[in-house]
This record gives structure tokens, C-alpha cells and sequence, in this order.
DNA sequence: ATTACATTTCGTCATTACACGAAATGAGAT
DNA sequence: ATCTCATTTCGTGTAATGACGAAATGTAAT
């Protein structure tokens, strides 16, 4: 039971869900997704593990980058039905559809320098 | 978003998820759950408050007593997928399998005196 | 090896969530 | 009307969560 609730507790809050939702598109790193989210580099990182946690995203070193995906492998019972279930939901979320947007214009090379 | 995420918070508590798989067994009123899980009447009551704004639950009354349901009636978009869902989960945890049989041998005229 | 920089970890603070008992509420029975 | 009793609300203590900045870590490029 507490694996299923890991799961449901990460979904659970809406910075974690924008998350999600901005991986639809494509993977991102750590500083692309703090640019959309206006949040802390430290904070951030926090959601991002507890979303690896839950196992929602896989993370992929990449030379100095560390690459998010949604994990689709669906090894898990639960993130098997949910990342999917999430997919077709929150369509035309105002929030959703601003940060998909700006995941569209958001570039690693030029905006990641703290 | 936050409609969604209301429904993910209450399913983010051990207690809430076992009032849950008890109530797919029959409907229950406070007292039998609040025997089951040996929680104080206001912890439950609670519980059974954030299930009921997450429309997981419907509760009725019937005389001096409130019988609480598994919503089935799935005008949600979110516990429509859910509810389902979880109905399939946990089919063999150990604490559900417990809290099923306690479900069965408890009876409201008997233990509901405080 | 040194520098640059993306990411993680640590310490801290404010807010939210969960537990309880006591008191309040509300409906059925006397 | 009064009593009974299931349920809810209120006040409170404690634990968990989410935010931040600063410091630590690790890798790539110079």
C-alpha cells in the first residue's frame, strides 16, 4: 500500500503535475524546467526526485546535463495506469498550456547559467 | 488542476485508501469504520470529510446513523477513472485483508456506543 | 589542474496535514 | 420537551511538506 501511496502523495501537488505535464512534450533538464516553473534550482531538484521516487520520470546523465523523461516503461502497476490516465487529463488547463508553450521556446544553452 | 490534485491528496492517506476498500464491500456509517481502523470519531469523521470533497465518497443518512457509500455514480471525470482503479489494487495487502474481515463481523447495533 | 556550471544536499522556516479529546449539533426515541 | 447517541466542529500538539539560499558534488571544457 505505501508504494501506491508514494505515488498518489508525488501526484499531489501542482508543481510536481506541471512537471509531468511539460515532460509530455519532451525530456528537460533540471534548469529548463526552473526557467518555466519559477522556482528554486534546490526546490526543483526536491520535486524531481520524489517524482523518480514514485517512478513517473526516468533521469539520463547527458555530458553536464541531466535529462528528465516521463517513464514510460510501466514496470509499475500503478504509474502503468496513471501516466497515461494524466496524459489525457488537464487538456485545457490554462497553467498546462502557458508552460507547455514556453517548454516549446525554452533552451538549455542559453538560459541555464545561475 | 486543483480538482485533480483534491482527489490525489485524498487518496494520499493509508487510512482514507482502507476506508475506501472497506466501503467496496457494503456501505458503512462512522462507528464501524472508527471500530475497524481504532481511530478517534473526529479522525474519522475528517477522513470521511476529504473523501467526501473529493466525491470518492456519498454519504446518506438513515435514521440516527450516516452511511457512507463508494461513490459509483462517476459524474467526475477523475474518480470516474479512480475509483475503478483502485478497486483492482491491493487485492492481496495484508492490512486490507484484515480491515475486509473486521468489516464483515462488525455490526452497528452492537459497537456503536461510545 | 583549474574553471565553469548543472545538479544535489543541507539547514532552516512557514504552512499544511493528521491525531486527539471536549464540546456542539442534530435527529430518533421516550 | 427531554434523553440518547451518531456525527461534526473546535482547539491544540506534533509530524510532514514545500519553499529558500548556501554549500557540496561531479563532470566538461580550457
Amino acid at each position: 500500500m505505501q508504494n501506491m501511496i508514494k505515488i498518489f502523495k508525488a501526484l499531489s501537488d501542482s508543481n510536481r503535475i506541471r512537471i509531468l505535464k511539460m515532460l509530455e512534450l519532451r525530456q528537460l533538464c533540471l534548469c529548463e524546467i526552473r526557467e518555466v516553473l519559477n522556482l528554486a534550482n534546490s526546490t526543483v531538484s526536491k520535486h524531481l526526485s520524489i517524482l523518480r521516487e514514485a517512478e513517473l520520470i526516468i533521469d539520463e546523465k547527458e555530458g553536464k546535463w541531466v535529462n528528465f523523461y516521463l517513464n514510460r516503461e510501466h514496470n509499475n502497476e500503478y504509474t502503468r495506469h496513471l501516466v497515461p490516465l494524466i496524459r489525457t487529463w488537464l487538456p485545457a488547463d490554462e497553467t498546462i498550456m502557458e508552460d507547455q508553450k514556453k517548454v516549446k521556446s525554452v533552451d538549455r544553452n542559453k538560459m541555464c547559467n545561475i
